[in-house]
Parts: C-alpha cells; structure tokens; sequence
DNA sequence: AATGAATGAGAATTCATTCAT
DNA sequence: TATGAATGAATTCTCATTCAT
C-alpha cells in the first residue's frame, strides 16, 4: 500500500492555487480574475498553475467542485439523523449556513454563477443542487402530511434560505465598502446578526412555513 | 409647430448604448462585458460610445444610476399611500418586484454588485439602498406597535424580500441552462411561481413577520 | 475699390486657429499634436478647422509658412542697408534674433523639425533657409577679403547663431521645469542674459570670426 | 570554460529593444514613435516589450538614461587630467562632440527635449545637465584668473559648444532630404565639415572666449 | 460658416497560454 | 516540477476626418 509518496509538496503548491483563485474568483468573478493575479498571491509562479491545472476554466471548475463537493453529503447524513419534520427543516438550514460559514467565497461565487445562468456551472454541481431540493422537498412534504407545516413552494424555500445567508454574507463587504452612506444604527445591527445569523434564518423560514 | 424636435437623434444613440449595455452587464457582468459587442449589438459605432459617454467604467456607472433612479422614488410615494402597516409592506414588496420584472437586468447586475463588495456601486446608489431600508424599518416598528408583527431585523427582511426576487428571476436561465439534469416536475413548478410570484413573495414574507 | 468685404468673421476665426496651433505645434509637436486639442484652446469647432484648412498637415504647413514668410524679407532688406562686412553679420544676426523673440514658437518649432531631418518641411521653406546662407556666405566672404574676418565656414556659423538662440530661448523652458535640480546661481545668470541675449550672441559670433 | 553564459537570452532582447526604441525616437520623437513599429524593427514580440519595460514612456525613459548615464562621467574624468583652462576647454568640448558621434540619436532627441521645455527629462538628467554647467563655469572661470579668457556667460558658451554639433549632427539628414532645393556647393561643403567637425568647433568656441 | 455627431483605422495595453531550460 | 521569457489574439481607447444639418 502506497501510503503517502502521492505528492510531497506540489500538493501543497495545489492547495495555494485553489485557496487563492477561491478568494479571487470570488471577489471579481471568473472574467475579472487575473491568472498573474492567482499567481502573485498564490506566491506560485503563472506557469506553475498550467503545469497543476491545465487552463484559466479548468481552474475555476475544480475550485466549484472543491466547494461543493462535501455540501450535498453533509445535508444528506444530516438530515437523516434529524426526526421530525421541523428539526429536519432546522437541520438543512443549519448546514447550508455552516458551509458558507466555513467557505465564505462560495456566496459570492454562486451570486455571479446565478446571475449569469450559471454558463460555468458543470452539471456534476446542477445535480448537487436538484438533490438538495428534493431533500428539501420530502422534508416540507412530511412537514404538511403531519400538519405542522403549511403548503409552500420548495425552490422558493430554498431560494429563502440561500439568498439570507449569501446576501447577509455579501452584504458585509457592501456596508464595510460605503462607511460614510451608512448610517451609524445600521452597523451595529449588522453587527449583531451576523452571529446568530444561523439561528435567525430558521427562525424567519420556520415562521414562514409553519401553520 | 413642432413640438417633438425636442429629441436630438443622439438621444436615441444613448438610449440604445445604455439599454444594450445594461442588457449585456446583465448577462456577463462588468469584467466579461466587451464594448465592442455592446456596440455591435447597439447598433453605434464603437467610438460613439466613447463620444458620447467616455469610457467603459463610466458606462457602467451611467446604466447603475438609471436603473436605480426611480425604484426609490415608486417606493417613497406608493408606501405613504398605504394605511395600514401590512398592506404598507405589501406596497414595498409590489414596489420591489415590479421594479424587476420591468428592468430584468437589474437583479444580475445586483447580485454581481453585491459579490463584488459594491466596489462600483455610486454612493448615491447606496444612499437609495440605506433609504428603502429606513422605510421598510418605519414599517415593521408602526406593526409591532399595533401589535400585528413580530420583532424582526429590518435587513432581513429587505434581503428575504429582493433576495427572493432576484434569485427567482435569475435561476429561470440557470434551470433553462441545465435542462438535462433538472427533473420535469422541477421545471413545470418553476413556471407556475414566475406567473404569481410578487403575490406568493408577499405571503411568505407577511407570513414571517406577522404575529 | 473693395476695402473690407475680404472676410467678416472667418478671418478671425483662422486667425485664431493658426495661433494656437502654432503654440501647440510648438509645446508637442506635429505628431503630439491633437486637432481636438487645438480646437477646444482655439474656441473654435473642430470642424471649422477642416472647414477653414483642409487637414492638420495644411495646418502645420500654413503655421510653418506664416512664421517663415517675413524672416527672409527682412534680412535681405535690412543688411542691404547696413555697410561694413562687420555690421551687415551683426544685422543678420539682429534680425533672426528678433524673429525668434517676436515668434517664440518658431525656435521650437524649427528644433524638432530639424531633429526629424525636415520631413515636413515644405521646399519652399527650404528655399529660404538657402537662400539665407548664401547671404551670409557673402558677408562672410566680403569680411574676409577686407581683411576683418578669419576664415570660416557659414554653414557652420549660421548654425552657431540659430542655435545659440534657439536654445537659449528654449532652455528657459527647461530651467523652469526642473527648479528643484537648478542652483539658484544658474537661475538669476539666465535672468540676465535673457535680457541682453541678442548684443550678447552678436559679441560672440563677431569674436569667432574676426580676425 | 564558459565564460560569456553570463548574460541570460533576456538581456538581449532588452538590448534590441532599447537600441531599436532610441532609433526611432531620434526618428520620429516620442508621439511618433509607434510601439508596434518598434517591436518589428527589434524583432521582438510587442507584448514582450510591456514584458520587459511595461510601457512606452518607461521605455522611453530607459533609453533618455542610459543615453545619457556615460556623457558626465567622462567629462568629469577627462577635464581632470588637462591641465590648461585652455585645454580642460577643449577636452570638455571634445568628449560632448565624441559622446554625440558614438550615439547619433542623442542630439535628435535632446532638441526635441529641449523643445518640449523637458517634461521627460528625469531629474536624473536635469542634474547631469547642471553638473556639466558647473565643471564649464570652474573652467572659465580659471581662464578668466589665468588671464587667457574673456569674460563670458557659461550658459551660452555650452549652448554654443552643444548647438553647434547637434545642429551640424541633424541637419546631415535635413540637407540629404532637401537635395532639389539645396545647391552644390553647399553639399561639399558640410562634407568636409563633418570629418573635422569636432576640431572646427574647437577653434570657434577658443575664438570665441579667448582675450 | 458653423456645429454636434459619427466613423474607420489605428495605437497602447492586457491576458491566457506556451516554450525552453 | 518549476520558472522567466515569449507570444498571438484580443481589448480598451484615440484620433484625424467626414457627415448631416
């Protein structure tokens, strides 16, 4: 058994790669991103990423794969633990906001995903995405068979959830980016949600589905 | 006497370079955006664009300031007409959501704003934001007070609301996009929430803030 | 007889035209030039200037023309006048010196025109430069068979009295520019020669030819 | 033994295209010149000259430096080891008209400068310049004590010197682009002036300022 | 005569990608 | 693996000139 001769350091120089594009993709969005740019603040050299990688897409495909990839499973072994309708429903949220706790560029990459119809989305993530709406859609299911919940469109659920974490997410940058348009009363507030973030969400969906 | 002489040809120039431009900043935001095409697609030689507005950055600036221009101003009067706190909210969403659905390309280019940190985002825009926020935070104290809402954090409820709207718009292409891995069922319920969307949003917000 | 229906306006307008572009041909040259440049500085549209010249290298060749145009009259009038070999050299350099100082951008002007080997130069410009060195060779022969003036070359001499003209008055520019890198001693010498500038390249040159 | 790898392939590039750029600045000045005509005449990529010197005025710059770095240093170094005014006057003289003959675009590019009253000229070169007044003026100065030299301004006396060559230098070219226009005689004449030229302006600058 | 608008042909600069070592 | 250099294809922007009024 080969145990760890896979890669001695250009695993680490990958890892500088992916983190930094993340982080970039993020900020300015796949045609804003700069490969010399990913590769100054990776402190790779530009041709290095060719080398690892292959090409300015197959960089950002593998940095969506990355994010999304322990998403779907999380929400899947999650969810099952959870019994009724309304812990599962708490759950789901639960680990949408964790995750983009965790990888705070996914929101900002996914905003600009949506906007543009999602062009650079590779079907492995689509399909990611329609399984948690069925998830999603056997939980608000259970939720009205057992009477707790009243009858709602699930996409409209998700989009919920998914646009209070990101825009709540992005928004700090905004608020941060106009200090002087921004009223004093606001910050604070903002403040003072971003750590019961999570909890206020299941909270306002909850309410929003429950008889 | 001529009474429509008033409009100098080059108006129609403008008003062509700044629809196709929002139109294509819509669709591939401000980096992917190619002044070349929006000439091509504006019908306007590409120099005339240069001519008459100056640059790409300022482009983008002038196609923000239009299309923020009057949101605010619908909301301001439409919500003093409205009595009663609950229809005063509903205004607000109504406001919100026809202001989509007439400029479609203002909830990508929202979204990408947002993503981006609003680096591009005029302080007068901003300003706008901050004052649709104060409304909408008249709004849900005047309910509390009457004691048919709920405490709720202002922010969230703006971003619940547009949130909704803009992921609703934007996700029709995203699922139009990846036909193949969305299930039927998907699809022909995605169709049914575009036609009552405004009111189904309404509901679920009221329902999320009312006691 | 017609006394004055040549030109109403227009005339004022070319005027206009030609004297800023003189200033700024002098300040860029040809090829930094901007007709727009010259418009906006001239009050005048850029139109007009085709409407009025024709294009920028008739512009250019219309500067250069008037600027030459009186120089070589003058010298051959005013040396015929003057009798002795030594005060015909001085004239001849009087003359140029107050042309120079009369049209401070011709000094520019010439200066790059020379750099470029004179592509611009109209022949009949050339002409007249000719036709100045051979006045000068006849001073200078004149000198010489009088017993007054050692040998020398008039090419060279003309260029010694252009030259020392041209970059005195240039150079005063170039002092200007860079205050911080001048020693205050070199400023105020440069004051003063300003003033005497022509007696002094008179005195100069009169030393290098005579015997 | 590998003695000459010292130079890794990129010098030379960088060689070819300062060479290449000061050509055609002598040429045609800095609006003129066009970066794309560069590159061809260096036989470089385009993109390779924004790789190395990353834009036109840099370039530029680069070549007004370099031209220039050599001149002052070997004035310094030479006009020590005269021993007479008279003599230190002709060193000077004779290391400005060498400097001029090894690098031909010099003078072209300096009156442009001048011209143009300096606005590229790095202060780096303002202080070469100003370095060279004063190593005149202590000359001069000498010769004045010494008895040998009239009084006379230092400023004009380095026009004078540095006039005539640039003027002699460039108009080769303006005489050679006018042949029609520019009698026989005349022609001859410069010819012989430019195998002697440093000598001849020797003896008119000694002229010039001797008692 | 005069002008605002328009335009085609550049011109500087950028950028993803490849190459040689 | 890693890297400095090179490159072709854009891409933004400029500019002399023309047009319609």
């Amino acid at each position: 058994m080969k145990t760890e001769t896979i890669t001695p350091q250009s695993q680490e120089t990958i890892r500088n790669i992916l983190d930094t594009a993340a982080q970039i993709f993020a900020e300015v969005g796949f045609a804003g991103a700069r490969v010399d740019e990913i590769a100054r603040r990776a402190n790779v050299n530009k041709a290095a990423i060719y080398y690892h990688i292959g090409s300015k897409e197959a960089l950002y495909a593998q940095v969506l794969q990355e994010i999304f990839s322990d998403l779907s499973e999380r929400i899947v072994q999650h969810v099952q633990e959870a019994q009724m309708p309304e812990e599962k429903l708490r759950v789901y949220i639960r680990q949408i906001g964790q995750t983009l706790q965790t990888r705070p560029q996914l929101a900002a990459i996914m905003m600009r995903e949506i906007a543009s119809g999602a062009q650079h989305l590779p079907d492995v993530i689509m399909q990611t995405l329609v399984q948690m709406i069925s998830i999603l859609t056997t939980i608000l299911k259970q939720g009205e068979e057992a009477g707790v919940f009243t009858p709602s469109i699930p996409l409209m659920i998700h989009f919920m959830i998914v646009g209070q974490f990101i825009f709540l997410r992005t928004s700090k940058h905004l608020i941060s980016q106009h200090q002087e348009a921004v009223p004093e009363s606001f910050k604070s507030t903002h403040q003072t949600i971003s750590e019961t973030i999570v909890e206020e969400v299941e909270n306002l969906v909850l309410r929003a589905v429950k008889k």
